[in-house]
This record gives C-alpha cells, sequence and structure tokens, in this order.
DNA sequence: ATGTTC
C-alpha cells in the first residue's frame, strides 16, 4: 500500500515500522507484519488504528499488527499491545474484541478422507442440527443462572464435570480451559440473561465448524504433525470457531460505558478515539472489568467445550463406533481475542504485561509455561481457520517469538467488507459452487455464506508465509476443507 | 462479533 510505504520504514521483508513520530502521542513504535505482497490488502484504517494504540499508556516496545490484520473497532483485528502493569499500563475493551475468547478448537480422528467421503452429507447434516448456530440460537444444555456462574468460575472444567467431555481434553487447552480470576459478581444480570442459555452454540458471522482433510502433501513438519496428533496419511480432523456469544459482547459493551465515564475525568487517560476507551489495569474498574473478561474466556472455553462432545455424538452416531474408538481427540483449543497477565523479557528484563491479543494468537515456544507436557519441547500449537474455501492451518510457535511477546496471525483476514462481499457473491450460488470443488456447506443464512466466501479474505498461504517468514509460528500442516456447518 | 440499531 502507498500509504505505509510512504509512513514506514521496512525493518525486514516481513516488518513495517511507523516511528513515534508519525502521531504526535505515540509511546512506542508502530509495527505492521506483512510481506510487500500483503502490504496491498492492508486497510487505510490499520496504520490509523495502530499508530493510536501506540498511545496507550503503558504500553510496552511495540504497538503490533499480524499479517492477517484488518480495520476493527478501536484497535485493528490482528491488533497485540503488551502494557506494563507496574507502569500504569491500560486495559481496554477494544484491545480484546466484543467476542471475548473468540477461539478455535482442532480435534483429530483416526479416520481418512476415504472412510469419511460417503458420510460427509449425513455428518454435516446431523452436526447442523446437533451444534446449534445462526443469531440468537440456543443450546441444550439447560442452565439456571446459578449454574451458570458456575461455569463462569470453572469454564471448560465444569463441562466435563458435568458428562460433556473427557479429562484428558482440560490438558489440551489454552490455560486448562479456565482462567482462575473470572468473579461473575463483575458481571451484569443483562449479560448472565444473553448468556445463560448459549452454552454448545456455535453464533454467527465467521463462526464455523469444519470437517477438514490434512492431505499427505500438505503436512510441512511430520515430526510436528505426528507429536500433535496427524499421524495417517489424509487424515480427517474436525475444526471449528467460536466465542462467548452474547454475554462477551454484553460484558463488552458494559465496560466500555464504565471506562468511558471515569477515564478521563478520574483517571486523566485521553485517547485518540473514544473505541479505545480503557482504565488503568490496577483501578477498581479495570480490576472489575479483568474479573468479568475472564468469565467470558470461560464461558468460550465451555461453549467449545460441549460443541466437542456434541461433534463426537454424531461421529460416534454415523459410524456406530464409539468417540473414543474413532479417536476424537482434542489437538488444542486457542483464544484469539483476550488479554492475559504474563510475563515476559524486554530487554533483558522480566516484566508483568497485560497482553492485549485481538484476533492474534498466543504462540509460546517451546518449553514455555503452560504448553502442555506432551507438547513442551515442539511449541504450542497454533490454529488458524482460513476461509471455508479456502483452507486452513496448524502452526507452532517458535522461540524466535518474543518479538511479538508470542503471538501470530489468527486467520486469514477479511479483505473485503461483508457489505462488499454480499453484492459480489449469492450465498445459494456459492453453496453450489463449494460443493462441485469437494466441499458440503450448510447455513442459517445464505447472505452469510456469501460474506464468508473464499474471496472475501486475504490469501490464507501468504499471511502463513509471512508469519513463518517474520519467525513468529512456523507451520506444521495445512488442512481442506470438506464439510462445513456456517453460522 | 452481536437478541445484526438500547
Amino acid at each position: 500500500m502507498e500509504a505505509l510505504h510512504r509512513v514506514a520504514k521496512k525493518v525486514s521483508d516481513t516488518i513495517w515500522e511507523i516511528p513515534v513520530s508519525y502521531k504526535e502521542g505515540m509511546r512506542v513504535p508502530a509495527r505492521i507484519y506483512a510481506t510487500e505482497k500483503l502490504i496491498k490488502d492492508i486497510d487505510e484504517g490499520v496504520i490509523d488504528q495502530i499508530t493510536n494504540v501506540a498511545t496507550l499508556p503503558g504500553i510496552t516496545k511495540y504497538a503490533l499488527c499480524m499479517p492477517d490484520g484488518h480495520f476493527g473497532y478501536g484497535f485493528p483485528i490482528g491488533g497485540v499491545a503488551a502494557m506494563d502493569v507496574e507502569q500504569g499500563g491500560v486495559i481496554s475493551p477494544g484491545g480484546i474484541g466484543f467476542d471475548i475468547n473468540c477461539g478455535m478448537r482442532l480435534v483429530v480422528t483416526n479416520l481418512t478422507y476415504k472412510d469419511v467421503k460417503p458420510h460427509i452429507k449425513q455428518l454435516v447434516d446431523k452436526l447442523y442440527k446437533s451444534v446449534p448456530a445462526g443469531v440468537g440460537s440456543k443450546g441444550f444444555v439447560k442452565l439456571s443462572r446459578n449454574d451458570f456462574r458456575q461455569v463462569l468460575q470453572q469454564g471448560a472444567r465444569w463441562c466435563v464435570d458435568n458428562g460433556y467431555g473427557w479429562e484428558a481434553d482440560l490438558e489440551l487447552m489454552e490455560e486448562n480451559g479456565c482462567l482462575a480470576g473470572a468473579n461473575p459478581d463483575k458481571v451484569s444480570e443483562k449479560a448472565i440473561d444473553r448468556g445463560f442459555n448459549q452454552i454448545g452454540t456455535l453464533g454467527s458471522g465467521n463462526h464455523y465448524l469444519e470437517i477438514q482433510v490434512a492431505k499427505k502433501e500438505n503436512i510441512y513438519d511430520r515430526e510436528l504433525a505426528r507429536a500433535f496428533g496427524i499421524t495417517i496419511p489424509d487424515q480427517v480432523v474436525i475444526m471449528f470457531h467460536c466465542g462467548s456469544r452474547g454475554f462477551g459482547h454484553q460484558v463488552a459493551t458494559d465496560y466500555l460505558q464504565v471506562f468511558l465515564k471515569v477515564m478521563e475525568s478520574k483517571y486523566g487517560i485521553k485517547v485518540l478515539d473514544r473505541e479505545l476507551a480503557c482504565a488503568p489495569f490496577d483501578s477498581p474498574e479495570g480490576q472489575a472489568y479483568f474479573a468479568a473478561m475472564q468469565c467470558g474466556i470461560n464461558m468460550s472455553f465451555a461453549n467449545r467445550q460441549v460443541i466437542l462432545h456434541r461433534i463426537r455424538e454424531v461421529f460416534s452416531e454415523v459410524f456406530g463406533r464409539s468417540a473414543e474408538d474413532l479417536g476424537l481427540e482434542m489437538v488444542y483449543d486457542v483464544a484469539h481475542n483476550t488479554a492475559k497477565l504474563e510475563q515476559h523479557i524486554v530487554d533483558g528484563q522480566a516484566r508483568s504485561l497485560l497482553v492485549h491479543r485481538k484476533g492474534a494468537t498466543r504462540a509460546f515456544g517451546p518449553d514455555m509455561s503452560d504448553v502442555p507436557e506432551a507438547y513442551k519441547v515442539y511449541g504450542q500449537p497454533v490454529i488458524i481457520g482460513g476461509s471455508m474455501e479456502t483452507g486452513s492451518y496448524l502452526l507452532a510457535g517458535v522461540p524466535t517469538g518474543d518479538q511479538t511477546f508470542f503471538s501470530t496471525a489468527h486467520g486469514s483476514g477479511r479483505k473485503m467488507s461483508r457489505t462488499k462481499a454480499r453484492k459480489t457473491w449469492s450465498g445459494d450460488v456459492l453453496q453450489k459452487e463449494m460443493l462441485s470443488k469437494g466441499i458440503y456447506v450448510r447455513s442459517t443464512s445464505a447472505s452469510g455464506l456469501a460474506e464468508e466466501a473464499g474471496g472475501a479474505y486475504k490469501n490464507v498461504d501468504d499471511v502463513i508465509e509471512a508469519a513463518e517468514l517474520a519467525g513468529i509460528s512456523k507451520r506444521v500442516a495445512r488442512l481442506t476443507p470438506i464439510g462445513n456447518i456456517k453460522g
């Protein structure tokens, strides 16, 4: 993009740095991760947004934008910002996203493409019924509001204790599927009302559940693939993408209002965009949002856990074998809309940082804390949802990820607005075209399907290449869709 | 993303 070439210094083939002189108030430079090829697809607005982020109190080292970055609410989607909580660092809902702990889960099977192909229509049709999708969808798990508060505190553990999943699942999730700081007392009744019947639901927009094939020619690192459970040629896997539904949305909405009231009057913080509303992490308001936001994180882990349970039921029914027998085991579960307190070394000093990742995935390298024992020597699995037409990726974190506080991309990244995508494609035609390409897709909404057309996204291969060249994650396997339920 | 404009 012309504008970025003009304002940024090219630090390497994949890093563009905008200096603090670009805009008054910038505390640190902004860095955008992209190859020359990707630069042309980056929204002009991303430059403005990421440099706004660079003015926030406590921001450390850089305001970062991942290679799938695009325009978002306040922060770009793909934004990463680490705030030093001992230096007045802030917490900002715009740096986390409305869909708190929107994330990805990947599950393997011991089936091959040949095994699954004759059943794909039946599998997708049954999954479509079992995993409610679309706006306003309700789950089959019937909870009281007080049960739901337990879910908010316990996350995926609640599900396993109540028959939705296996003990071994918990080990294979970011944070083991639960953050301890969640406090339901900091959540509004309205948020509880919106969320208590949404456990086990997919949602809408770019949320989906997909059956994919790890084609043998698309394995980039055989050792890592094996470690992560991809062991047979043309193995079938299941990937899904969803979040905290109306619950997380309400938590974000509630605290944006709280922060707007106190930000300037009580804390003297001025932001360049109201969408960057924030409060000091160490303030009562900041701590309350942090505790409520962790409820959103736990709700979302629980949501994905119940969906996994439903997937196991459907596969078991279709193949007439138990889920254990079908090898329906977790690879991993990653969050890509969070802020988490982490220790990082910055210029040789250990710092306590609140790392905002908004449309960005944590990608811890080998031997780091919270990487499951089974993956410790390899680094954390990173699950990248591409578009439903083109494909997705399994990656791993790498030691050189420290440059982004161990963060990488989260998906392909939109390059076309939803409005424009709706005008460009017809959902019905797209569905037929995808079927002819070997992808059986069902959606609650034809226009919603059109919004998610592959052409509305950047090329996922380019995004992943940029992340690998930059040294923030490495490719393990590319995954090809054969069936998709789109919310 | 979102009871898709409290």
